[in-house]
RNA sequence: GCUCCUGUGGUGUAGUCCGGCUAAGCAUACUGCCCUCUCAAGGCAGUGAUCUCGGGUUCAAAUCCCGACGGGAGCACCA
């Protein structure tokens, strides 16, 4: 053991000592040794007993002791270490090289988007603009069964709002032609082949592993297959098959289909095409086709990795790197139309935009920001554990930005009829903001004021009360409607401090305040309150959309001059 | 049933690939204080996790290996 290791760790016993009291342990030291030296790793024995000896000599000397030790011969630990800092965002790309990215989203416009597409998207977007890469918005609409154009329209509309911005836009359906390109090719290299197999028994078989008899059939007979698909076979009669595994372990390997025939109208295209390619097909065509480099999708697809890769390999094309993140759900908030539709049609929730619901549009209405949605999103990183977040992790998010911009307004419900027999004024001015200049409202008064009934419960006749920027009020009389007087003293401390509205020119609306939906997979009847509020006038100045804080309530937005919708506290 | 993914405070996550720095960072929630003519925002402080459990490897495990258990997904001519 020669002289400089010994005062390394002499250096280290110290530093810890110094940092920790004036106490080492010679664990602790061992460990910094092994993790600064790597070529002791092999010698902790040896080493061992050396530091448990300058362990204990260190920890013999008094604290101070110790500082002039360190003020002596190793100065360098008294520098404050630097603080190592801290990720932001989305992890790095894997592969990934500066301005070369290309990432997408590909949504299927079969249904209004919701807070899953933003995070596809917004996840898909954030890294092609981290890397100053390409996005691309490509609309899979291979299943005309399903896509319609007021579907397509919202999804645009959601995008836009979230205020996501893309290179390119374009449809799947728009490379059908090079679909059947590479699909004529798999034919002709054996890869692919026509199937005329029952559904029943595809599914058997593919259950049990067992391969079709149809794919023992030569290029030929396939080709021929192939062309009868685009007139002759009728849907179902025939589809083109990956030659696969039919043995693999993974399902989605067992020749899957690549093309099948849906005569159905497609909403873009009319009745030009029969022959439509299936999802993972086209997916991995257009992916590589579009030169996208990275393409993130939920987890629901990652089976589907293996094959994309293997028909990218078949036909010799160039392969995307794929990732996975867990897909995003509310608490008691589904997002799958399965659930929601039945919802509708039974008239327990009014439409796709009712405040209850995490689509784009709902959220939207319910005063939600784009900026929290993209904060909040990124916040869930890149995890694939399953995220059933809480709603409230938004709604902190978007407090903050709605804050600094929206008007407080006083707002009463459940309205108790106040008197103030001597007030000395018939207006006042409040500034509609505290600390944000946004001007102010003047309010005309009269002797007459509604307070909240819950605020009216923890009056007591003969105490005091303060109603907010105007005064303290004294009450002297309470048998369901109060009376008080206005008095002159101004204090404000541990005074109970309420809104109130002037009963002449007060504003009725309706606020729904959305709940949670389900609760323990159960319909929430209770999920939707309509409170009638006492507004002032102001309210009718406010343009539709804004965002107010109702004082001492919450945030709500505006929805129209007779209703608002409660965002959160 | 088979296959795959996943499991860190009340909640959401970072760290896990490439084991090491006195039992874990951040956000949110909660509590207290400050500020305040709001129960908001802002500021400060605090509570709270032996990293699902059990084995193993190692001087050293949230991190590697094996097993159990919990959660999710796929097994469509939907995407």
């Amino acid at each position: 053991m020669n002289e400089e290791v010994r005062k390394e760790i002499r250096k280290i016993a110290l530093q810890n000592a110094f940092e920790h009291e004036g106490k080492t342990q010679d664990k602790i030291v061992l460990v910094k040794i092994l993790s600064t030296k790597p070529e002791f790793r092999t010698k902790v024995k040896e080493i061992g007993e050396v530091i448990t000896e300058i362990v204990n000599q260190v920890n013999q000397i008094s604290f101070d002791g110790q500082r002039k030790e360190i003020e002596e011969n190793f100065p360098e630990i008294l520098i404050p270490k630097e603080k190592i800092e801290e990720r932001e965002g989305l992890p790095p790309l894997e592969g990934a090289q500066q301005g070369k990215v290309v990432t997408r989203f590909p949504p299927e416009p079969n249904g209004y988007p919701h807070i899953g597409h933003a995070k596809a998207a917004i996840i898909n977007a954030e890294y092609a603009k981290m890397y100053d890469g390409k996005f691309i918005l490509r609309m899979d609409d291979t299943n005309p069964e399903a896509e319609r154009m007021e579907y397509h329209a919202a999804i645009k509309v959601g995008l836009d709002w979230l205020g996501i911005k893309f290179d390119v836009i374009k449809n799947t359906s728009d490379d059908m032609e090079l679909f059947y390109k590479k699909g004529i090719e798999l034919i002709n290299s054996g890869k692919a082949y026509v199937c005329t197999c029952k559904r029943d028994n595809i599914s058997n078989n593919r259950r049990e592993r067992k391969v079709c008899k149809c794919s023992l059939g030569d290029i030929k007979h396939n080709i021929q297959g192939w062309e009868k698909m685009f007139e002759k076979f009728k849907p179902g009669d025939a589809i083109l098959r990956f030659r696969g595994d039919m043995k693999a372990d993974n399902a989605v390997m067992r020749d899957p289909v690549l093309f099948r025939i849906i005569d159905e109208k497609h909403y873009t295209l009319g009745n030009k095409y029969r022959v439509w390619p299936s999802y993972d097909f086209a997916v991995a065509i257009e992916d590589s086709n579009d030169g996208i480099t990275h393409a993130f999708r939920s987890k629901e697809f990652e089976l589907r990795k293996e094959l994309i890769d293997a028909i990218l390999d078949a036909l010799g094309m160039r392969k995307p790197h794929q990732g996975f993140f867990s897909r995003l759900e509310f608490k008691g908030m589904p997002v799958s139309k399965r659930i929601l539709k039945p919802l509708i049609e039974e008239g327990k929730v009014s439409w796709y935009d009712d405040p209850r619901l995490p689509t784009l549009e709902s959220l939207r209405r319910r005063g939600i920001k784009p900026e929290a949605i993209r904060k909040f999103i990124l916040s869930l990183g890149l995890t694939k554990a399953n995220t059933l977040a809480p709603f409230d992790a938004l709604e902190s998010f978007n407090r903050k930005f709605v804050d600094a911009n929206s008007i407080r307004l006083y707002m009463v419900s459940k309205p108790i009829k106040l008197r103030i027999k001597n007030l000395p004024f018939s207006f006042v001015e409040i500034p509609n903001h505290p600390i944000k200049d946004m001007g102010k409202r003047k309010i005309d008064l009269d002797e007459n004021f509604y307070i909240s009934g819950e605020d009216a419960k923890n009056i007591k006749e003969g105490t005091s009360i303060r109603l907010l920027a105007l005064g303290n009020i004294m009450i002297s009389k309470m048998n369901g409607e109060l009376e008080g007087e206005f008095v002159k003293n101004d204090s404000t401390v541990d005074i109970q401090k309420i809104q109130w509205v002037p009963q002449k020119n007060a504003h009725v609306i309706k606020i729904l305040i959305p709940k949670q939906l389900f609760i323990d997979e159960k319909f929430n009847e209770d999920s939707l309150e309509e409170l009638v509020a006492y507004t002032e006038p102001h309210y009718l100045q406010l343009k539709e959309g804004e965002e107010i804080q109702f004082v001492r309530f919450g945030y709500c937005r505006k929805d129209s001059q007779n209703q608002a919708i409660f965002s959160h506290k």
